[in-house]
RNA sequence: GCCCAGGUAGUAUAGUCCGGCCUAGUAUGCGGCGCUGUCACCGCUGCGACCCGGGUUCAAAUCCCGGCCUGGGCGCCA
């Protein structure tokens, strides 16, 4: 089969009333089979929606064909459109040919149309055929939908796309746990997140973008943690922590408006009503989400990091998005900026109790990051190329990176981010 | 790494607390038969399951121990 052979094929959601009495071929998977005796009715499902096909009695070679089609095989039928009495379709085909491509052999490992619900681990086991079931689908036809807004977003800004490498050498970024690799007689990484390379790239590129994923080993089980993630990360010379903000939400928004737009019948799969954020964000200081806090009943000490319960109780305060400015320096990698020696120049866009994003000021003085780094008790050889780079003319500069399945999970409204991942990676799961 | 919950036909569930009328129920699925407008088609009929190993007991899906797997949470998350 090639798209030759398919020159007739209509997509089900192409079969409209202008193609009364013309002759088409449809091609897609067998969803339901309801065989009356002397007329059979099949829906036919392809990625763009549903069809309805006929099967008379008179056509008797293909009628015996179709009382034999198991579902989910993949069927291809040419025949004569025609006006429909079926309820939610407004024509149909009558089938003239019947060809099965490919037999779907039962038992199959869960059933798409969802009458039964799967569970989400049954499910991921058999992602191909879970994604027959257009809920699921409509996930992923956002998801592709959102990623291409933000691309296209960031190239209207002048950003240049980026890809940064994957497997790096030793853990030298220190923090969270880091994938190790063989890599021919060495052992290198696999990269949490492009932060040093597209820092330096400012130096030369001025603003730059990359969409990829990146890797944790963190022993994390939650509804929001995966051990990869896609991320989307921007840098910025010559901005202030205060104009990534505002790159930020710029992208945010974009973002949702678009897919609010042309991804309406997959929200509407969903049970989602999306409503376009408005500008500016809320913004509150570190400082405020304490007194917050601290009214709440909960008492916390400059210094210490909100919790995933203090998450939540801001999260209902604050309901959207919003900004957690002017954290404390000590809770922030040594590449921010200091505002003062008590406050970073940084913050973390909520979405409720979820972060989405975080970011600031980069120091761009060389003689700055190596003092925080000491600081830290961080060996600089580790870091030797990369500090190199910052004696050649780095430009002051700012960023962020966003969590781009999370973004993903307030867009569709999942509760657990596997969902909005095709094959997720979690502690738990390597395959399929 | 820690805590909690769970594992019953292909799928999803009831039964488990308090062992015995469980010959394991229901829905959906799958097979057969009938039916010319179905649309979660319908009617009749059949098929199919107690995660694995050990233990307690006259008797284990049910209680105990170990293993494997899953879900949720904590911690972790530059």
């Amino acid at each position: 089969m090639n798209l030759k052979e398919l020159e007739k094929r209509v997509k089900n959601s192409e079969l409209k009333e202008e193609l009364i009495g013309k002759r088409v071929v449809l091609v897609g998977w067998v969803e339901d089979i309801r065989d009356l005796g002397k007329i059979i009715f099949i829906v036919i499902r392809d990625v763009s929606g549903k069809a309805q096909v006929l099967f008379l009695k008179e056509k008797k070679e293909i009628f015996e064909l179709a009382s034999k089609v198991t579902k989910h095989s993949i069927i291809k039928v040419s025949g004569f459109v025609k006006e429909s009495k079926a309820k939610d379709l407004k024509v149909e085909v009558v089938a003239e040919d019947l060809k099965i491509v490919a037999e779907a052999k039962h038992p199959l490992p869960l059933d798409p149309s969802g009458r039964v619900p799967a569970k989400l681990d049954t499910r991921l086991n058999a992602r191909a055929l879970d994604l027959r079931n257009p809920r699921n689908l409509a996930i992923f036809k956002i998801r592709a939908q959102a990623l291409q807004a933000i691309r296209s977003c960031f190239l209207k800004k002048g950003f240049i796309e980026i890809q940064t490498p994957k497997i790096i050498a030793a853990g030298a970024e220190g923090g969270a746990t880091l994938f190790k690799v063989d890599y021919f007689e060495d052992i290198a990484y696999l990269a949490q997140s492009p932060q040093l390379y597209k820092e330096q790239l400012t130096a030369s590129l001025e603003r730059v973008f990359e969409i990829s994923d990146f890797f944790r080993a963190e022993k994390s089980h939650t509804r929001r943690h995966l051990s990869q993630f896609t991320s989307v990360d921007l840098e910025a010379a010559y901005c202030d922590e205060e104009d990534v903000m505002e790159f930020l939400e710029d992208i945010v928004v974009s973002c949702i408006k678009d897919v609010a737009k042309k991804c309406k019948e997959e929200l509407a799969l969903l049970n989602r009503n999306l409503k376009v954020p408005k500008r500016p964000f809320e913004r509150i200081t570190y400082s405020q989400a304490l007194e917050e806090l601290y009214a709440m009943g909960r008492k916390l000490n400059f210094g210490e990091d909100l919790k995933d319960e203090d998450l939540g109780h801001l999260g209902k305060k604050h309901r959207g998005f919003y900004f957690i400015v002017d954290w404390p320096l000590q809770l922030k990698p040594f590449y921010i900026e200091g505002k003062n020696s008590e406050l970073s120049r940084s913050f973390d866009l909520q979405y409720g109790y979820l972060e989405i994003a975080s970011g600031g000021m980069r120091v761009s003085r060389r003689e700055v990051l190596e003092k925080r780094l000491k600081d830290l008790g961080v060996n600089l050889e580790g870091f030797k190329e990369h500090l190199e780079t910052f004696s050649w003319g780095m430009p002051p500069h700012a960023g962020w990176g966003m969590g781009f399945d999370r973004l993903l999970m307030v867009i569709t409204g999942c509760k657990n981010i596997r969902e909005v991942i095709l094959y997720p990676r979690d502690r738990f799961r390597l395959r399929p």
